[in-house]
DNA sequence: CGCTGTCATGATAGCGCTACCATTCGTTTT
DNA sequence: AAAACGAATGGTAGCGCTATCATGACAGCG
C-alpha cells in the first residue's frame, strides 16, 4: 500500500472517500437478518413481509406462508425496538413495585405477568425502594420506552411524577389500594382491613392491644391499616399504642417487634402486626420462648400468606388476593389496549378475616 | 368545492395532492417533545443536545447547561427507543427465570436488580414456568429488543435457544448451578450440595433416608441434588428411595410429602427435601401430628430460607446465597458491558451446610 | 357497461435518535 | 512560524421497521 508515492497518503482520504461518496457511510455493524431480506426471500415486498407477522390475516395465504418460510430459513428475529420506533406501540407494560423483599408485590407481579405474556405483553420491572423520586426516576425511564401501559403499586407519587403522568395518554393503572387513582385503579380498603382486624380483636375480649409495623412513613398503606386499627379503638375509648419498627417486614423483625412489645408494654394482650411476615415471626419467636399464643399473648397479621395457614396454632389474618389483583389489573389494561372500553375503572378486590387460633 | 366543473373531480387528487406533495403526510401522532426541539431551544445543533445528555463531558459546559436548562423546562423525556434503534445499544437486560412462586428466583432478581439499576440498566423480565419452549420464545423476543445482556436461569436449553444465543454477540450468563456455560456463570454446584447434605445425614446415623422432590425432570437441579444425595447413599451401600410429587415446592406440598413418606415408607428415620419450602411445610406438619423431629423423623431442606430458622427445631439445610449471586452475575456483566475484561469467566458462589436441631 | 367498494399489494416517507465524517478554531509541537 | 494536533460542534445519513396513501384487480350492482 505504501508503495505509492508517500505524498498522496495525505490526500487519500480526499480522494477515495468522495469515490462512493453516499454510502461509504455503512452503519450496520450486527449482521442481523432484516425484514427487507426475508421479503426478499419470499418474494413479497418489505411491507407485505410486516403485514405478514403482524397482521397475518390481511395477506393472502401464498403471501403469509412464503415468509414464514423465509423467516424460518433465514432465521430471522424481528427488531422490536425498530418497530416500536416506526409503530410507538412496544407492548412493554412497566411495572413499579416498592420492594421485591415483600412477597405480596412478587404475587402481584405473577399475576400480571401470566396475564400479560399470555397477550404478548412484556414486563419492564422497576423497584422504587419505596422512594418517591425513584419512582419519578423510573417512570422517566419507561416513558421513554413508550411502554404500552404503566402498573404502578400505591396511588401516592411525588408531583413531577404526577404532572408526567396526567400529560401521557396511555393507561395507567395504580394498585394495592383504593382511592382517586390517575386513571384505572384495583385494590382493597386499607383502612377497612385495619378496623376489620382491631374489631375482630375487640371481639374476642382483648383491650390491651399494640400495632406494630415498620417504617410506616414509606409503607403508608400499613399506616392506613394503623389508622383504621385505631379509629375503632378509639370508638371504644381504647387506647391505641403503636411500635415503629426500623426494618421492613421479615421474620426476624416480627421477633424483635414481639421483644419490644414486652418490654414497652408488658399488658399487652393481643399484638396487631401491619403484615403477616412480622406476625409469624413473632409467632414462631414466642413458641421458642414458651410463651402461649393466644394465652399469654395474641397474634393477628395482614395478607394471608401461606405460611400463616401452616404454623400452630394458625394465624389469624386478613387474606388479601394478590395474583388476583394482578390478573385483574392485567385483564382490564389487556381490554384497554385492544380498544375496548374498559370494563370498571375501580376494582375493589376485598379482603377476608382470616381466623385462627391465634387470637 | 363541487360546484367545479364534475369533470375536475376525477382529478381532483392528482391536483390538489401534489400541491404539499411531500410533507403531506404528517406522521408524528403524539406531541412527545424531541431532541431536535431542546437544541433549538438550546441554541445548539441536535447532536451536540444528544451529547450534552449522554456524554456530558464530551461538550462546553455552557452548551450542556443551556442543553439541560432547556430539558428542565420543555419537559423533554428521551426516547429510548430511537436512542436504541439508532445506537443498537438499549441498557435493557434480559432476565428469565423459571418461576417466581420459588422466592429463590426473587432474590436472585433483587440482587442483580438493585446493582443493575444503580449503573442506569433496566430488567425485562421473563419467567418461563420451567418450560424451556417458552424459554426459546422469551429469548427471541428478548433480543429482539437488543438487549444489552442477558441473564438466564440455569445451563439447560433447548436446541433452537442455544443456536439462537450462540450467534448473539452480547453477554450471556447462566445463573444458578455450575457447569459448560455459554459465555459466563455464577452459581453452585448442587450434585455436591446433594453430596454434603446426604453425608450429614449419615454422619448423624440416619440409615433409612427419602428423598422427596417436585417435577424433577423440570426443576432439574433439584434432580441433581437428588443425584449427589444417592450417589453417597450407594456408596454405603443404602438404598435411596425417591418420592416425587406433583406440585412444586409450597409449605402445603410438604405436609403432603411427608404424609405419603410415612405412608409409603414407614421405617424413614430422615426426608432429604430438595427445598425448605417442603421441608419446613413437612416440620410443621409434623408439630401439629405431634410427631417429634427428629426424634420421630429428621427433616433437612436447601436454599437456607429464613423461614428455616425461625421454625423450631431449627432446620437443617444448605444456604445458597442468593442475592449474593444476582449481585456478582450483574457486576460481571457490568463489567463485560463498561468494555473492561471480564473479572472471572466462572463464579462458583459455595453453599454451607447450616445444621439445625431437625436433623 | 361504467360505477363504486373491497381486497391484496406496493412505493414512499418518516419514527427520533446517534454514528460517522467534516469543519472550525485555538493551542501545542519541533 | 508552519505544521500538527486536539476539542467542540455540526451536517448528513441512516438504524429497521410501519403508517399512510396509491394502485390494480376483481366482484357486485343498477
Amino acid at each position: 500500500m505504501s508503495k505509492d508515492s508517500p505524498n498522496a497518503d495525505s490526500r487519500a482520504k480526499n480522494v477515495t472517500t468522495p469515490a462512493l461518496p453516499n454510502n461509504a457511510r455503512q452503519r450496520r455493524s450486527s449482521d442481523q437478518v432484516t425484514l427487507s431480506q426475508v421479503a426478499q426471500a419470499a418474494g413479497v415486498s418489505p411491507i407485505t413481509a410486516s403485514r405478514a407477522l403482524n397482521y397475518p390475516d390481511k395477506v393472502s395465504d401464498s403471501a403469509r406462508r412464503s415468509v414464514l418460510q423465509a423467516v424460518e430459513s433465514l432465521g430471522y428475529v424481528p427488531n422490536l425496538v425498530a418497530g416500536s420506533l416506526a409503530s410507538s406501540r412496544s407492548r412493554l407494560i412497566a411495572v413499579i413495585v416498592p420492594s421485591l423483599i415483600n412477597s405480596v408485590f412478587v404475587e402481584v407481579i405473577k399475576g400480571l405477568q401470566e396475564t400479560l405474556e399470555a397477550e404478548g405483553y412484556q414486563i419492564l420491572l422497576g423497584n422504587t425502594d419505596y422512594d418517591l423520586d425513584r419512582e419519578y426516576q423510573l417512570v422517566r425511564t419507561f416513558l421513554g420506552w413508550s411502554c404500552s401501559a404503566l402498573v404502578t403499586a400505591g396511588l401516592r407519587h411525588n408531583t413531577a411524577c404526577h404532572t408526567l403522568l396526567a400529560n401521557w395518554d396511555h393507561p395507567i393503572i395504580e394498585v394495592m389500594e383504593l382511592g382517586q387513582g390517575m386513571d384505572l385503579n384495583v385494590g382493597l380498603d386499607h383502612v377497612a382491613a385495619g378496623r376489620c382486624m382491631a374489631t375482630h380483636l375487640i371481639d374476642k375480649g382483648y383491650r390491651h392491644i399494640v400495632y406494630v409495623g415498620a417504617r410506616l412513613a414509606q409503607d403508608y398503606r400499613a399506616g392506613m391499616r394503623f389508622d383504621g386499627h385505631k379509629a375503632v379503638l378509639m370508638e371504644k375509648g381504647i387506647d391505641a399504642p403503636l411500635l415503629e419498627l426500623d426494618t421492613l417486614g421479615s421474620l426476624q423483625a416480627g421477633a424483635e417487634g414481639l421483644a419490644q412489645v414486652l418490654a414497652q408494654y408488658p399488658h399487652t394482650q393481643a399484638i396487631h402486626f401491619a403484615n403477616d411476615d412480622l406476625a409469624a415471626g413473632a409467632l414462631l419467636a414466642a413458641q421458642r420462648q414458651g410463651l402461649s399464643v393466644p394465652g399469654d399473648i395474641a397474634i393477628a397479621g395482614f395478607n394471608g400468606l401461606p405460611l400463616g395457614q401452616h404454623v400452630t396454632p394458625q394465624l389469624t389474618t386478613i387474606l388479601s388476593p394478590r395474583e388476583e389483583m394482578g390478573r385483574l389489573a392485567a385483564k382490564e389494561l389487556i381490554r384497554r389496549l385492544s380498544g375496548k372500553n374498559v370494563y370498571r375503572r375501580q376494582h375493589d378486590v376485598g379482603f377476608t378475616l382470616q381466623t385462627g387460633g391465634s387470637t
